[in-house]
Parts: C-alpha cells; sequence; structure tokens
RNA sequence: CGGGGUGUAGUAUAUCGGUAGUAUGCAUGUUUUGGGAACAUGAGGGCCGGGUUCGAUUCCCGGCACCCCGACCA
C-alpha cells in the first residue's frame, strides 16, 4: 500500500488520556482510535494486525481439530436463565438490552451458552463427538472500571473455543493439546519467551484452571514462577498444600507482573448438563458431554505485544503479525528514486511481499521517525546515495545498523 | 461500586473575573531535502445546563465525559 493513500496520520504526541504505553503507540501511529473509555477503533494499520493474530490462531486452532464459526451477540436470555448467569447478582457484567416489545436480550460476554445450544441440535450420538468449535467473536463486558488501553475493555475481540468430548480423559487430552497449540500461538507472536502457563483457581469443576500470563510491567497480575518447570501459579491459589501437589516450593518461586493472555478451562458436564445436551454411547446409554472453553483476548494479546516489544522511538512489531513485511521510503523527490522505488514496489508487489511504500513529499527525518514508530520489520531506503552505489539500504527495525545491498539480493532474502 | 483528579483550537498545553496565548498539525507561497526544516500569510478554541456578577472560560451548584488509586473481573 502507497503510505500517501494511507488515511491515518502519525502523531508527535500522546493523547493527553491515555497513560498505558500499548495506547499511546497504537494511536500515534495509526493503528487504532479511541471511541469511548475502553473502546477503540481498529484503523488500518490496526486492523492489519488483528488479521494476523488471527491467522496465527486459526491456524492453530485448526491444527487440533477446530471448526470456526460466529455466534450472535445478541443474547436470549432463556438458555443464560438455566445455567443461572442472567441474574446481574451473578454475572455482573451483562450489557443488557430491549426489543420495542420489551423483550430482554443480552450482548453477549462470553459463549459457553449459546454455543453448547448451538451444537446439541448437531450432536447426537456418541459418533458426532469429540466436537471442537470456535470462533472469533466481539464481547461486550460492562467493566465498572476501563483501562490499560486496548488490555482491559468493554468491547473486545474474542477468541473463545468450546471443546466437546464423550468423556473425561477425552477431554483431558484434548486440554493438553490445547496448552500446546496456544504455546505455539505465543511463541509465533513474539512473546512466547515470557508467557508461562499458570495454575489458577478452577472454579467447581476442576483443580485448576489454567492461563497463559505474559511477564509485563504493565500488568494488573502477579505470578509466581518456577523458572526450571516452566510453570507459575497464580497469587489466588498461592498456597502450600497447592504448591506441594504441583512439586514447587516458595523459596524457588519468583514473583512478577504479568498480563494474563489467555485463560482454558474445564467445565466438565456443567454446561451441557443445565442446557440438557445428550448423546447416545456405543451401549445405548444416554450421556453428557464433557466441555472445556479456551479464551484469547486478541486485542489483549496486541496490546501485550506492543507494551513488551516497543522502544523509545514505537513499536517493533514481530514478522508474524507486522501490518506488513517492509516498509518501503523514497528519500529524495528526484525522478530518477521515484522511478527506481516505484520499480522497487511493483517487484515487491508481485512477489507478494507486503509492503508499505511511504512515496510521500516528505523530507527524509519524518520519514525515518514515521519508519519507526509505526515499527514494520524491515526498513528499505531508496535514495541518490543508493542509486549511485547501486544498491539499497535494509535495515531491520531491530537492530540499529542498515546495510546496503543490492536489490536482488534483498528480495531473495525475503 | 468507594475515593481522588481533570475538562481551553485536530493534538499538546499556558494565562485570566474585563476582546484567550504558545507549540504542533492544517491551508497557501517561497526556499529546502539522509533523522520530525526555515520564513511569510491564513483558517481554527473555552464540555452541557443553572447560579453569583455590570461582566464568567475563570467563582459556586448540578449533569456529562475522561483519567488515576482501590474493589470487582463470573
Amino acid at each position: 500500500m502507497k503510505q500517501s493513500q494511507l488515511f491515518t496520520k502519525t502523531r508527535k504526541e500522546a493523547p493527553a488520556d491515555e497513560v498505558s504505553k500499548n495506547a499511546q503507540l497504537l494511536i500515534r501511529a495509526g493503528f487504532i482510535q479511541k471511541e469511548m473509555a475502553g473502546v477503540y477503533d481498529y484503523l488500518p494499520l490496526g486492523l492489519r494486525v488483528i488479521e494476523n493474530i488471527k491467522k496465527i490462531i486459526r491456524q492453530e486452532m485448526n491444527m487440533i481439530g477446530g471448526q470456526e464459526v460466529s455466534l450472535s451477540t445478541l443474547q436470549d436470555p432463556e438458555i443464560w436463565k438455566k445455567t443461572d448467569r442472567w441474574d446481574d447478582t451473578k454475572v455482573d457484567v451483562w450489557f443488557k438490552t430491549k426489543l420495542k416489545n420489551d423483550t430482554e436480550l443480552g450482548l453477549g460476554c462470553t459463549h459457553e451458552e449459546p454455543m453448547t445450544r448451538m451444537v446439541s441440535e448437531y450432536v447426537h450420538s456418541y459418533k458426532d463427538l469429540p466436537l471442537y468449535t470456535y470462533q472469533f467473536q466481539t464481547k461486550f463486558r460492562n467493566e465498572t472500571r476501563a483501562k490499560s488501553g486496548i488490555m482491559r475493555g468493554r468491547e473486545f475481540l474474542m477468541k473463545d473455543m468450546y471443546s466437546f468430548d464423550t468423556t473425561q480423559e477425552g477431554l483431558d487430552a484434548f486440554y493438553e493439546k490445547a496448552i500446546s497449540a496456544y504455546k505455539n500461538i505465543y511463541d509465533r507472536a513474539g512473546i512466547g519467551d515470557k508467557t508461562y502457563l499458570t495454575f489458577a483457581s478452577g472454579g467447581m469443576f476442576s483443580k485448576f484452571s489454567h492461563e497463559f500470563q505474559t511477564i509485563c510491567d504493565a500488568g494488573e497480575d502477579h505470578i509466581f514462577i518456577d523458572e526450571s518447570k516452566n510453570m507459575a501459579v497464580n497469587d489466588e491459589v498461592m498456597q502450600d498444600e497447592i504448591l506441594q501437589d504441583l512439586g514447587m516450593t516458595r523459596e524457588t518461586l519468583v514473583q512478577k507482573k504479568s498480563i494474563e493472555v489467555g485463560n482454558i478451562f474445564k467445565y466438565g458436564t456443567r454446561y451441557t448438563e443445565e442446557l440438557g445436551m445428550r448423546f447416545t454411547d456405543e451401549e445405548g446409554n444416554v450421556k453428557t458431554p464433557v466441555t472445556g472453553a479456551y479464551g484469547i483476548g486478541i486485542g489483549r494479546l496486541m496490546g501485550t505485544i506492543v507494551e513488551l516489544l516497543s522502544d523509545e522511538r514505537g513499536i517493533v512489531w514481530p514478522e508474524s503479525v507486522a501490518p506488513f513485511r517492509v516498509h518501503l521510503l523514497s528519500v529524495g523527490n528526484s525522478p530518477e528514486v521515484t522511478f527506481a522505488c516505484d520499480t522497487l514496489y511493483e517487484k515487491l508487489k508481485t512477489l507478494g511481499v507486503e509492503t508499505l511504500y511511504d512515496d510521500r513529499e516528505l523530507r527524509p527525518g519524518e520519514k525515518f521517525a514515521d519508519s519507526d514508530l509505526i515499527g514494520i520489520p524491515y526498513r528499505v531506503v531508496v535514495s541518490e546515495k543508493t542509486l549511485a552505489g547501486g544498491v539499497i539500504e535494509v535495515k531491520k527495525r531491530t537492530e540499529e545498523k542498515a546495510e546496503m545491498m543490492s536489490e536482488e539480493e534483498f528480495l531473495r532474502k525475503i
């Protein structure tokens, strides 16, 4: 894409009402726009990052047998009453609204109930199981206090997967697969080395739930890490008998602030039982599927990447989620430079290399500053100087020094 | 939900009970062109409602919005 066509602009100054680094940088660079507290718009650059994150997650979910769906946002209170989660004193984050005839509706804050009801239309036999469904869906949560930029909003995109197995063993096996898929996701998103599988309180149907917590000072959570086991416990389960169960000791644990970038639960038969989902097994017995849920907040993951991977000049996107692979800058406005740049841009396009081409008639300093702020992995400069040498200048956002190389060498590399 | 704070051009901010200033951004022109250029000209502003006052952007009250701390996060 030509940057002259990109309608968003960068800003030198961060907005006064944002304190978090992720919101400041993302707004300054033109990835997101604030609509109101806890509610953000995603602009062209931001949406590209979101789509890249979704692509990674989608691949990993499909790999473990997930089938993608998209359930409605408007929610029928009926099913939520069955599981006793419609009452505002039970679930206090509901946004509720009404039809013209006064019928109440909810705006989905999670989807256990509708997903269970939906799949139970199709699942009647053990032959129909196991079934793993997932979606990317906008959740609405009436948070009393939105904060931390896109990390804790009132409207946000979430990947939620739900598993339906015939047996507890089936659930347990899938749960382990989900854990490894999640690890792949964080690795691929560039934050794997700071993300820990974390034991958290499990609710009523399993001993623990698991969170994926990324070490970051901007986080709201506190976890205790056992480096040798590559695992952690959330402070809510920091009890001696639990530590003993897990083979951990207080002495070896290190406390850190962290961001919850994922959360997975085993529900057992809780929702399927209450919503009347049943199947018939091989012997003709009527049984209840055993379930789990697996969530990742997409915006929060994006915010975490920004918090973790940025420097004083701007964002440093990992290649896997960057809005573009190459940021091509024309330096100088001579016809020769413009021609060489246009030509290289067309080549990159033909080769399918996602390129943002800064073709604006601006001074070099401004282009460099914008490039650093936006954080695209490879910066390529074409100028009179590089033309004279028959080369182009290539600089990785993660590195300080630029390299001169021939176009061919760069194209091969990329 | 409890406590605290703030609302001034697109953005960031200053001042003031008496015609609201600066920077940046924007527009136009000239000169510039490897790390957010220089000059000139121009457009652009007091959250909403009420009160006090000769006069309110300023003081007071109410509302709304936003921010921070805490609680909450099924």
